[in-house]
DNA sequence: CTATGTTGTGCATACGGTTGCACAGGTAAA
DNA sequence: TTTACCTGTGCAACCGTATGCACAACATAG
């Protein structure tokens, strides 16, 4: 630790500041630096941190004046600005975000909360791209990001009402979409902020944005009949999301405009996980009439369903699909058919919104769906013979 | 919007509490809910954010003694702390964070930096992963997560400074590892408390947390060599950063206790990507004598190499060995051999190590290297013939 | 029974910035 | 010249919490 020459800082103040009498003793607060230093001396205390008055006093005006300049505001003179602004620039000067954020009542933060354990929501590729899609958007709005960690959904839920109650964030984006969501219903209550991303159910009123799973699932399932198909089976993910309710939903209609039967049979959970994936798969190939593609609704499923395939030596006999076209799934071998999602602008989009909200500019809650796209690669490209 | 009951809490309000004549007419904070909602009555205005007067109030005690409650003070009689609580309880009270942070000077947040783009940051399974154990441990310790989000270096550095001299962060974690970089210069002049993951240059008495790199080249290049090779090439990234030339000394000390000659022509730069990997190795099978085996510093770049491999309709005559052990690399084709590193752990120990400074139960710099482990898979588990 | 702690609580002030209102000085209209 | 209105700035109160110091009440020692 260093120690520091006395600067009688308050000697040269706008009078209305009286010398500190600060509570503190010659007190150096536990890890922090020398901003934090506080020197006691015959005379009165010291912080080297500089603040609007001391600009005020060296620029010769009053506080209040300077916190105008800092805001911008139109009725101050162009000389005073500029005195201003140079002492600002002379003594190093930059504003505290605590201060202003409690005067304020606006911390020009958000929070990120996964819904899931932190140890899981990086395995999917889907969240660091979402996350890139925020953090694109809100440094462009000059927003900061806190992301809520929790190891479980009882203690994220906690975690994220703690930053908002304690007013560390204005607003929160999530990323879970279960059809029962404590944490939706408390946000609503409570009247926090908030965009989801992947929808909600409607009668809730929340701002969201989605993709269009309906379509995706359509899409994938109507290529696959495209290419001559008529035993197509779909790994899911848990029936308590509302991204599988959807997926399965475009599937079921595309199979039923087709007039083809929905097989129960061809119907499995695969988790969300590769590892489910290749469960899945494996169930599927043990039946009776197995089926001669499969629609996966996540890439990471999918990728499982080929490893599945490989260990059974079928590789390239089923055809299957995946969705989403993280950037690992054309390596995949065979490369991997499957529905982009524009996953980054999910994010970035999830994040203007809110701000929008924030700011007043976006009143009530609004709805978004973003489109997809289907990406033919070999893993299905070929027609059933 | 909603209206609001007038509740006129400061009739209620221990006698230190004026009625407030609040600065503010009769003003929606733009974007903020019912929390922020002040009322112009015929009486003082109101807000409904409860604070510890109204707790005090509540309790029949002085805001101070809340506080101490709040702070866990051991001078508060049981009686006096029962009362506090319940009225805490019954007021549904939550403490305000921006207003602690104003009083303590800190704010129980630290700053993440990624030292590259956003757009990059995430392309590497390695940044969800440290980020992971960054997360899990600051959960622990209570502490929250900003993350400094910039498309630039440039405006990387300014973010994170900025973060620190407006006091919205504590310390910040750093996970660059350029040589010279002026950010990690800034933040040892301002003094501020930091933890860099991969080692800094030793003069600069910096903090940081690293794994044992030249142990890795060596370990990756010795299991090549028990094999049988003798050309062993490596794929390296930019030599600017540390991790580069740490994980080339170790190849390079393993070779010449080994009495092997370092052939220049071996060594290629593949920039940290899959696609820089895939022209390093193009390039390196371009040559008239080609290596038998590559040791790449990154399992994005070794990725990279077994496509070109494939490519050239060479895969599985080449050794290839990479370094991290990215959960996908299991499943390349060939599963590649790759140098374990423990990126959750580094991620956690860093936070812990920030937060242990913060609280100054470490002082001054220190560092910690982590230990590594080869993990032998098909892509170099043979004997050249 | 007085002198000397000890314990628990309250008062006042500080943290750094924002903003409603008052007011001085200048300008323009009557 | 007087009245009316800007314009620019300062004053003072406020955001919600933390804490040094003073002091009252009570316990203990001499």
């Amino acid at each position: 630790m260093h120690t520091v020459a006395q600067v009688n800082v308050h000697d040269h103040l706008y009078p209305l500041c009286k010398p500190p009498k600060t509570p503190f003793g010659a007190h150096i607060f536990p890890g922090l630096c020398k901003r934090f230093l506080y020197i006691k001396m015959q005379g009165p205390e010291v912080t080297l941190l500089t603040t609007i008055k001391d600009v005020a006093a060296a620029a010769g005006v009053a506080p209040s004046t300077v916190s105008r300049v800092l805001a911008g505001s139109s009725r101050i003179s162009p000389q005073t600005h500029e005195k201003v602004r140079a002492a600002m620039k002379e003594l190093k000067y930059h504003p505290n975000a605590n201060a202003r954020s409690l005067a304020k009542k606006a911390t020009h933060t958000i929070g990120l909360v996964m819904a899931r354990p932190v140890e899981q929501a990086f395995a999917n590729p889907f969240f660091p791209e979402v996350m890139r899609g925020i953090g694109s958007a809100l440094y462009a709005q000059g927003y900061n990001l806190i992301l809520s960690m929790a190891a479980t959904p009882a203690e994220e839920r906690t975690a994220c009402l703690r930053l908002l109650r304690h007013s560390r964030v204005d607003g929160v984006i999530l990323t879970t979409s279960r059809i029962k969501d404590r944490l939706i219903d408390d946000l609503i209550k409570e009247e926090y902020p908030f965009v989801l991303i992947g929808r909600a159910p409607d009668q809730l009123g929340a701002s969201w944005v989605n993709n269009d799973n309906v379509a995706v699932g359509a899409m994938a399932t109507e290529h696959l009949m495209s290419r001559g198909h008529r035993q197509i089976a779909i790994i899911n993910g848990p029936l308590d999301t509302l991204v599988s309710c959807d997926r399965r939903q475009g599937y079921v209609d595309a199979l039923t405009r087709a007039g083809l039967p929905l097989r129960p049979d061809l119907e499995v959970d695969g988790g969300f996980t590769k590892e489910g994936g290749t469960r899945a798969m494996h169930d599927l190939m043990g039946l009776p009439n197995p089926p001669t593609a499969v629609y996966c609704v996540d890439d990471a499923m999918a990728v499982g369903a080929l490893i599945a395939l490989k260990e059974r030596g079928k590789s390239g006999s089923v055809a299957i699909v995946g969705v989403n076209d993280d950037p690992l799934t054309a390596l995949t071998d065979p490369p991997l058919t499957t529905v982009r999602i524009p996953v980054f602008d999910l994010g970035a989009t999830a994040a203007n919104l809110l701000v929008e909200t924030l700011t007043g500019r976006v009143t009530g809650p609004r709805q978004i769906i973003l489109p997809s796209q289907l990406v033919v690669r070999e893993s299905s490209n070929w027609t059933l013979g």
